[in-house]
DNA sequence: ATTATCTATAGATCTATAGATAATGC
DNA sequence: ATTATCTATAGATCTATAGATAATGC
Protein backbone atom coordinates (compact mmCIF):
# COMPACT_ATOMS: atom_id res chain seq x y z
CA UNK A 1 0.00 0.00 0.00
CA UNK A 2 1.63 3.51 -1.46
CA UNK A 3 2.57 6.01 1.37
CA UNK A 4 -0.45 8.17 0.09
CA UNK A 5 -2.75 5.59 0.11
CA UNK A 6 -2.18 4.47 4.34
CA UNK A 7 -2.37 8.12 4.66
CA UNK A 8 -5.80 8.59 3.65
CA UNK A 9 -6.77 5.10 5.01
CA UNK A 10 -5.43 6.72 8.69
CA UNK A 11 -7.53 9.93 7.89
CA UNK A 12 -10.29 8.48 6.19
CA UNK A 13 -10.45 5.92 9.59
CA UNK A 14 -10.01 9.05 12.08
CA UNK A 15 -12.00 11.93 10.76
CA UNK A 16 -15.21 9.71 9.37
CA UNK A 17 -13.91 11.76 6.07
CA UNK A 18 -11.69 12.26 3.30
CA UNK A 19 -9.70 15.41 1.84
CA UNK A 20 -6.95 15.94 -0.42
CA UNK A 21 -5.91 19.29 2.32
CA UNK A 22 -6.00 16.59 5.49
CA UNK A 23 -4.19 13.56 3.30
CA UNK A 24 -1.38 16.12 2.64
CA UNK A 25 -1.00 17.33 6.15
CA UNK A 26 -1.32 13.76 7.63
CA UNK A 27 1.96 12.99 5.05
CA UNK A 28 3.40 16.96 6.51
CA UNK A 29 3.08 18.36 3.12
CA UNK A 30 0.80 20.74 1.04
CA UNK A 31 -2.33 19.71 -0.73
CA UNK A 32 -1.05 20.91 -4.31
CA UNK A 33 2.41 18.41 -3.87
CA UNK A 34 -0.54 15.17 -3.48
CA UNK A 35 -1.54 15.88 -7.57
CA UNK A 36 2.48 14.78 -8.34
CA UNK A 37 1.55 11.65 -7.29
CA UNK A 38 -1.82 11.12 -7.58
CA UNK A 39 -4.37 11.38 -10.30
CA UNK A 40 -6.61 12.97 -8.41
CA UNK A 41 -9.15 12.11 -5.44
CA UNK A 42 -11.40 9.60 -7.13
CA UNK A 43 -8.15 7.60 -8.16
CA UNK A 44 -7.18 7.61 -4.23
CA UNK A 45 -10.53 6.70 -3.08
CA UNK A 46 -10.58 3.91 -5.63
CA UNK A 47 -7.10 2.33 -4.14
CA UNK A 48 -9.14 2.93 -0.99
CA UNK A 49 -11.82 0.94 -2.14
CA UNK A 50 -9.42 -2.09 -3.26
CA UNK A 51 -7.74 -2.25 -0.17
CA UNK A 52 -11.28 -2.06 2.00
CA UNK A 53 -11.99 -5.25 -0.51
CA UNK A 54 -9.42 -7.20 -0.28
CA UNK A 55 -9.15 -6.94 3.63
CA UNK A 56 -13.25 -7.86 3.54
CA UNK A 57 -12.54 -10.72 1.49
CA UNK A 58 -9.65 -11.67 3.57
CA UNK A 59 -12.02 -11.86 6.63
CA UNK A 60 -14.76 -13.48 5.20
CA UNK A 61 -12.84 -16.33 3.78
CA UNK A 62 -10.64 -16.88 7.13
CA UNK A 63 -14.02 -17.02 9.19
CA UNK A 64 -15.45 -19.36 6.75
CA UNK A 65 -11.84 -21.25 6.83
CA UNK A 66 -11.46 -21.46 10.42
CA UNK A 67 -14.38 -23.09 11.11
CA UNK A 68 -14.82 -26.05 8.97
CA UNK A 69 -14.37 -28.89 11.65
CA UNK A 70 -17.39 -27.83 13.66
CA UNK A 71 -20.63 -28.03 11.38
CA UNK A 72 -22.77 -30.22 14.14
CA UNK A 73 -24.20 -28.81 17.22
CA UNK A 74 -25.78 -25.35 16.03
CA UNK A 75 -28.97 -25.60 17.36
CA UNK A 76 -31.06 -26.33 14.55
CA UNK A 77 -29.52 -29.55 13.43
CA UNK A 78 -28.89 -29.37 10.04
CA UNK A 79 -25.78 -28.46 10.47
CA UNK A 80 -25.71 -25.33 8.03
CA UNK A 81 -26.82 -22.58 10.42
CA UNK A 82 -22.63 -22.01 12.20
CA UNK A 83 -20.89 -21.20 8.98
CA UNK A 84 -23.78 -18.53 8.05
CA UNK A 85 -23.25 -17.30 11.37
CA UNK A 86 -19.51 -17.10 11.64
CA UNK A 87 -19.61 -15.19 8.35
CA UNK A 88 -21.99 -12.95 9.34
CA UNK A 89 -20.42 -12.21 12.62
CA UNK A 90 -16.80 -11.74 10.52
CA UNK A 91 -18.87 -9.24 8.18
CA UNK A 92 -20.32 -7.38 11.02
CA UNK A 93 -17.17 -7.27 13.19
CA UNK A 94 -15.33 -6.20 10.67
CA UNK A 95 -17.72 -3.25 9.55
CA UNK A 96 -17.81 -1.68 12.41
CA UNK A 97 -14.02 -2.15 13.24
CA UNK A 98 -13.55 0.46 9.64
CA UNK A 99 -17.08 1.81 9.75
CA UNK A 100 -15.78 4.60 7.05
CA UNK A 101 -13.83 2.68 5.02
CA UNK A 102 -16.94 0.24 4.98
CA UNK A 103 -19.04 3.00 3.76
CA UNK A 104 -16.83 4.17 1.16
CA UNK A 105 -16.13 0.21 -0.16
CA UNK A 106 -19.85 -0.33 -0.22
CA UNK A 107 -21.64 2.72 -1.38
CA UNK A 108 -22.37 4.57 -4.31
CA UNK A 109 -21.43 3.55 -7.42
CA UNK A 110 -18.41 1.15 -7.45
CA UNK A 111 -15.08 2.38 -10.06
CA UNK A 112 -14.95 -0.98 -11.47
CA UNK A 113 -12.44 0.27 -14.10
CA UNK A 114 -9.88 1.20 -11.90
CA UNK A 115 -10.21 -1.71 -9.14
CA UNK A 116 -7.86 -5.18 -10.25
CA UNK A 117 -9.65 -7.53 -12.08
CA UNK A 118 -11.84 -10.17 -10.29
CA UNK A 119 -11.18 -8.55 -6.97
CA UNK A 120 -15.02 -7.72 -6.24
CA UNK A 121 -16.26 -11.09 -6.94
CA UNK A 122 -13.45 -12.75 -4.49
CA UNK A 123 -14.59 -10.52 -1.63
CA UNK A 124 -18.25 -11.41 -2.81
CA UNK A 125 -17.24 -15.37 -2.74
CA UNK A 126 -18.27 -16.51 0.66
CA UNK A 127 -21.70 -15.64 0.67
CA UNK A 128 -21.67 -18.27 -2.25
CA UNK A 129 -19.63 -20.62 -0.43
CA UNK A 130 -21.85 -20.24 2.36
CA UNK A 131 -25.12 -20.93 0.64
CA UNK A 132 -24.16 -22.41 -2.11
CA UNK A 133 -26.15 -20.79 -4.43
CA UNK A 134 -25.85 -17.56 -6.34
CA UNK A 135 -29.33 -15.80 -5.26
CA UNK A 136 -29.06 -16.75 -1.73
CA UNK A 137 -25.81 -16.04 -1.84
CA UNK A 138 -26.27 -12.17 -2.59
CA UNK A 139 -30.30 -12.08 -0.84
CA UNK A 140 -27.55 -13.32 2.97
CA UNK A 141 -25.25 -10.00 1.56
CA UNK A 142 -27.89 -7.88 1.37
CA UNK A 143 -29.28 -8.76 4.71
CA UNK A 144 -25.45 -8.16 5.99
CA UNK A 145 -25.40 -5.44 4.18
CA UNK A 146 -28.59 -3.29 5.45
CA UNK A 147 -27.88 -4.35 9.17
CA UNK A 148 -24.86 -2.60 8.88
CA UNK A 149 -25.82 0.69 7.57
CA UNK A 150 -28.67 0.72 9.40
CA UNK A 151 -26.83 -0.06 12.72
CA UNK A 152 -23.84 2.45 11.54
CA UNK A 153 -27.11 5.07 10.67
CA UNK A 154 -28.28 4.34 14.49
CA UNK A 155 -31.62 3.72 12.22
CA UNK A 156 -32.98 0.84 14.79
CA UNK A 157 -35.43 2.08 17.23
CA UNK A 158 -34.57 2.33 20.79
CA UNK A 159 -30.89 1.33 22.10
CA UNK A 160 -31.43 -1.86 20.44
CA UNK A 161 -28.79 -4.89 21.12
CA UNK A 162 -29.00 -6.10 17.86
CA UNK A 163 -27.11 -9.67 18.16
CA UNK A 164 -30.18 -11.44 18.21
CA UNK A 165 -31.59 -9.92 15.34
CA UNK A 166 -28.53 -10.80 13.42
CA UNK A 167 -29.24 -14.11 14.34
CA UNK A 168 -32.89 -13.91 13.13
CA UNK A 169 -31.16 -13.64 9.97
CA UNK A 170 -28.75 -16.20 10.18
CA UNK A 171 -31.41 -19.07 11.00
CA UNK A 172 -33.49 -17.86 7.93
CA UNK A 173 -31.06 -18.10 5.73
CA UNK A 174 -29.26 -21.16 7.34
CA UNK A 175 -31.77 -23.57 6.25
CA UNK B 1 -48.08 19.44 2.47
CA UNK B 2 -46.47 23.22 1.85
CA UNK B 3 -46.29 24.48 -1.38
CA UNK B 4 -42.42 24.67 -0.28
CA UNK B 5 -42.04 21.34 0.98
CA UNK B 6 -43.66 20.04 -2.09
CA UNK B 7 -41.65 21.91 -4.40
CA UNK B 8 -38.52 20.51 -2.62
CA UNK B 9 -39.84 16.78 -3.26
CA UNK B 10 -40.02 17.75 -6.95
CA UNK B 11 -37.02 18.51 -7.05
CA UNK B 12 -35.42 16.20 -5.21
CA UNK B 13 -37.10 13.96 -7.34
CA UNK B 14 -36.05 15.50 -10.61
CA UNK B 15 -32.92 16.06 -9.74
CA UNK B 16 -31.94 13.41 -6.93
CA UNK B 17 -30.13 16.26 -4.74
CA UNK B 18 -31.35 19.09 -2.74
CA UNK B 19 -30.29 22.92 -2.63
CA UNK B 20 -32.47 25.57 -1.72
CA UNK B 21 -31.12 27.20 -4.87
CA UNK B 22 -32.99 24.97 -6.90
CA UNK B 23 -36.22 24.67 -4.48
CA UNK B 24 -36.55 28.40 -4.81
CA UNK B 25 -36.06 28.24 -8.72
CA UNK B 26 -38.84 25.56 -8.55
CA UNK B 27 -41.16 28.02 -7.07
CA UNK B 28 -40.11 30.57 -9.17
CA UNK B 29 -38.46 32.95 -6.12
CA UNK B 30 -34.85 33.36 -5.09
CA UNK B 31 -33.12 31.38 -2.86
CA UNK B 32 -33.19 33.83 0.50
CA UNK B 33 -36.66 34.31 0.13
CA UNK B 34 -37.29 30.52 1.59
CA UNK B 35 -35.59 31.63 4.97
CA UNK B 36 -38.93 33.57 5.88
CA UNK B 37 -40.79 30.30 5.47
CA UNK B 38 -38.36 27.69 6.69
CA UNK B 39 -36.28 27.82 9.40
CA UNK B 40 -33.11 25.75 7.12
CA UNK B 41 -32.37 23.18 5.30
CA UNK B 42 -32.43 20.34 7.66
CA UNK B 43 -35.77 21.82 8.67
CA UNK B 44 -37.05 21.30 4.93
CA UNK B 45 -35.27 17.90 4.85
CA UNK B 46 -37.10 16.62 7.73
CA UNK B 47 -40.14 17.00 6.62
CA UNK B 48 -39.02 15.59 3.30
CA UNK B 49 -38.30 12.65 5.63
CA UNK B 50 -41.46 12.56 7.79
CA UNK B 51 -43.35 12.61 4.12
CA UNK B 52 -41.30 9.61 2.87
CA UNK B 53 -41.78 7.60 5.91
CA UNK B 54 -45.59 8.30 5.61
CA UNK B 55 -45.70 7.13 1.86
CA UNK B 56 -43.72 4.17 2.73
CA UNK B 57 -46.01 3.17 5.85
CA UNK B 58 -48.54 3.61 3.87
CA UNK B 59 -47.65 1.65 0.98
CA UNK B 60 -46.26 -1.55 3.02
CA UNK B 61 -49.63 -1.33 5.11
CA UNK B 62 -51.99 -1.25 2.29
CA UNK B 63 -49.66 -4.44 0.83
CA UNK B 64 -50.56 -6.12 3.44
CA UNK B 65 -54.16 -5.40 3.96
CA UNK B 66 -54.81 -6.17 0.16
CA UNK B 67 -54.61 -9.96 0.70
CA UNK B 68 -55.68 -10.88 3.92
CA UNK B 69 -57.26 -13.17 2.12
CA UNK B 70 -54.61 -15.63 0.26
CA UNK B 71 -53.01 -17.30 2.68
CA UNK B 72 -52.51 -20.26 0.79
CA UNK B 73 -50.89 -21.26 -2.64
CA UNK B 74 -47.58 -20.05 -1.86
CA UNK B 75 -45.71 -22.84 -2.75
CA UNK B 76 -43.88 -23.83 0.58
CA UNK B 77 -47.35 -24.91 2.13
CA UNK B 78 -46.47 -23.12 5.34
CA UNK B 79 -49.26 -20.53 4.14
CA UNK B 80 -46.87 -17.45 5.01
CA UNK B 81 -44.68 -17.07 2.15
CA UNK B 82 -47.04 -14.85 0.28
CA UNK B 83 -47.25 -12.16 2.91
CA UNK B 84 -43.68 -11.37 3.34
CA UNK B 85 -43.53 -11.71 -0.99
CA UNK B 86 -46.00 -9.11 -1.19
CA UNK B 87 -44.45 -6.81 1.78
CA UNK B 88 -40.97 -6.92 -0.33
CA UNK B 89 -42.71 -6.46 -3.50
CA UNK B 90 -44.28 -3.33 -2.12
CA UNK B 91 -41.01 -1.85 -0.64
CA UNK B 92 -38.99 -2.46 -3.49
CA UNK B 93 -41.81 -1.43 -6.04
CA UNK B 94 -41.91 1.93 -3.62
CA UNK B 95 -38.25 2.90 -3.22
CA UNK B 96 -37.22 1.93 -6.74
CA UNK B 97 -40.20 4.43 -7.74
CA UNK B 98 -38.83 7.23 -5.37
CA UNK B 99 -35.09 6.76 -4.94
CA UNK B 100 -33.82 10.09 -3.99
CA UNK B 101 -36.73 10.71 -1.54
CA UNK B 102 -36.03 6.74 0.06
CA UNK B 103 -32.62 7.57 0.28
CA UNK B 104 -33.21 10.66 2.26
CA UNK B 105 -35.57 8.78 4.55
CA UNK B 106 -33.18 6.20 5.04
CA UNK B 107 -29.91 7.25 4.54
CA UNK B 108 -28.05 8.93 7.71
CA UNK B 109 -28.96 10.00 10.83
CA UNK B 110 -32.94 10.65 11.49
CA UNK B 111 -33.73 13.76 12.53
CA UNK B 112 -36.28 11.79 15.25
CA UNK B 113 -36.69 15.34 17.00
CA UNK B 114 -38.28 16.58 14.13
CA UNK B 115 -41.01 13.97 13.14
CA UNK B 116 -44.39 13.48 13.92
CA UNK B 117 -44.19 11.03 17.28
CA UNK B 118 -45.22 7.21 16.38
CA UNK B 119 -44.37 8.07 12.67
CA UNK B 120 -41.43 5.75 12.69
CA UNK B 121 -42.63 2.93 14.39
CA UNK B 122 -45.82 2.94 12.30
CA UNK B 123 -43.71 3.01 9.15
CA UNK B 124 -42.35 0.08 10.35
CA UNK B 125 -44.99 -1.92 11.58
CA UNK B 126 -45.77 -4.04 8.65
CA UNK B 127 -42.52 -5.95 9.04
CA UNK B 128 -43.67 -6.83 12.63
CA UNK B 129 -46.71 -7.73 11.55
CA UNK B 130 -45.51 -10.12 8.85
CA UNK B 131 -43.03 -11.97 10.72
CA UNK B 132 -44.82 -11.89 14.37
CA UNK B 133 -41.71 -11.02 16.16
CA UNK B 134 -39.53 -7.75 16.54
CA UNK B 135 -36.54 -8.98 15.90
CA UNK B 136 -37.03 -11.37 12.80
CA UNK B 137 -38.95 -8.01 11.70
CA UNK B 138 -35.90 -5.71 12.17
CA UNK B 139 -34.23 -8.56 10.44
CA UNK B 140 -36.14 -8.48 7.22
CA UNK B 141 -36.07 -4.86 7.05
CA UNK B 142 -32.45 -4.88 7.01
CA UNK B 143 -32.55 -7.54 4.19
CA UNK B 144 -34.86 -5.48 2.45
CA UNK B 145 -33.24 -2.15 2.86
CA UNK B 146 -29.88 -4.09 1.52
CA UNK B 147 -31.81 -5.06 -1.51
CA UNK B 148 -33.07 -1.59 -2.43
CA UNK B 149 -29.67 0.33 -1.77
CA UNK B 150 -27.30 -2.46 -3.35
CA UNK B 151 -29.77 -1.99 -6.49
CA UNK B 152 -29.91 1.77 -6.94
CA UNK B 153 -26.09 2.14 -6.36
CA UNK B 154 -25.63 -1.16 -9.34
CA UNK B 155 -23.55 -3.16 -6.49
CA UNK B 156 -24.41 -6.30 -7.86
CA UNK B 157 -22.34 -7.58 -10.56
CA UNK B 158 -23.37 -8.52 -14.01
CA UNK B 159 -26.57 -6.89 -15.16
CA UNK B 160 -28.51 -9.43 -12.61
CA UNK B 161 -32.11 -10.14 -12.32
CA UNK B 162 -32.51 -9.77 -8.93
CA UNK B 163 -36.13 -11.20 -8.73
CA UNK B 164 -35.05 -14.07 -7.60
CA UNK B 165 -32.16 -12.84 -5.22
CA UNK B 166 -35.82 -11.37 -3.42
CA UNK B 167 -37.51 -14.63 -4.06
CA UNK B 168 -34.62 -16.21 -1.63
CA UNK B 169 -35.11 -13.76 0.83
CA UNK B 170 -38.66 -14.07 0.83
CA UNK B 171 -38.82 -17.78 1.63
CA UNK B 172 -35.84 -17.58 3.79
CA UNK B 173 -38.15 -15.40 6.68
CA UNK B 174 -41.17 -16.84 5.52
CA UNK B 175 -41.16 -20.13 7.65
C1' DA C 1 18.87 18.74 -14.85
C1' DT C 2 15.24 16.77 -12.70
C1' DT C 3 12.01 16.08 -9.25
C1' DA C 4 9.26 17.50 -5.32
C1' DT C 5 7.21 20.89 -2.86
C1' DC C 6 5.76 25.48 -2.18
C1' DT C 7 2.59 29.76 -2.46
C1' DA C 8 -1.17 31.80 -4.59
C1' DT C 9 -5.34 31.41 -6.39
C1' DA C 10 -8.98 30.18 -9.70
C1' DG C 11 -13.25 28.15 -9.73
C1' DA C 12 -17.13 25.51 -8.30
C1' DT C 13 -20.81 24.88 -4.72
C1' DC C 14 -23.78 25.98 -1.07
C1' DT C 15 -26.10 27.90 3.05
C1' DA C 16 -27.49 31.79 5.13
C1' DT C 17 -27.66 36.83 6.66
C1' DA C 18 -28.12 42.05 6.05
C1' DG C 19 -30.32 45.61 4.45
C1' DA C 20 -33.03 47.74 0.64
C1' DT C 21 -37.27 47.73 -2.01
C1' DA C 22 -41.65 46.49 -3.63
C1' DA C 23 -46.37 44.61 -2.70
C1' DT C 24 -50.41 43.96 0.21
C1' DG C 25 -53.81 44.71 4.00
C1' DC C 26 -56.22 47.97 7.00
C1' DA D 1 -47.77 49.07 8.63
C1' DT D 2 -46.60 44.70 7.62
C1' DT D 3 -45.07 41.09 4.90
C1' DA D 4 -42.57 39.06 1.07
C1' DT D 5 -39.10 39.33 -2.03
C1' DC D 6 -35.06 41.30 -3.87
C1' DT D 7 -29.83 42.23 -4.52
C1' DA D 8 -25.46 41.76 -2.68
C1' DT D 9 -22.41 39.24 -0.36
C1' DA D 10 -20.16 36.93 3.57
C1' DG D 11 -18.36 32.72 4.69
C1' DA D 12 -17.41 27.92 4.61
C1' DT D 13 -15.50 23.97 1.85
C1' DC D 14 -13.00 21.64 -1.61
C1' DT D 15 -10.54 20.19 -5.80
C1' DA D 16 -7.19 21.31 -8.79
C1' DT D 17 -3.87 24.20 -11.71
C1' DA D 18 0.01 27.63 -12.63
C1' DG D 19 4.19 29.12 -11.89
C1' DA D 20 8.01 29.91 -8.57
C1' DT D 21 11.44 27.88 -5.57
C1' DA D 22 14.02 24.58 -3.17
C1' DA D 23 16.15 19.90 -2.93
C1' DT D 24 18.41 15.93 -5.06
C1' DG D 25 20.98 13.11 -8.49
C1' DC D 26 24.56 12.87 -12.00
Amino acid sequence: MGEIVAAARRVLERDGELTMHAVAAELGIRAPSLYKHVAGKAALEAELVAVALAEIGEALHAALDAGDGDRRDDGDGTGRAAPVRRLLAAYRRHALAHPALYRLATSGPLPRHLLPPGLEDWAGEPFLRVTGDPHRGQALWAFAHGMVVLELDRRFPDPTVLDRTWEEGATAFAR
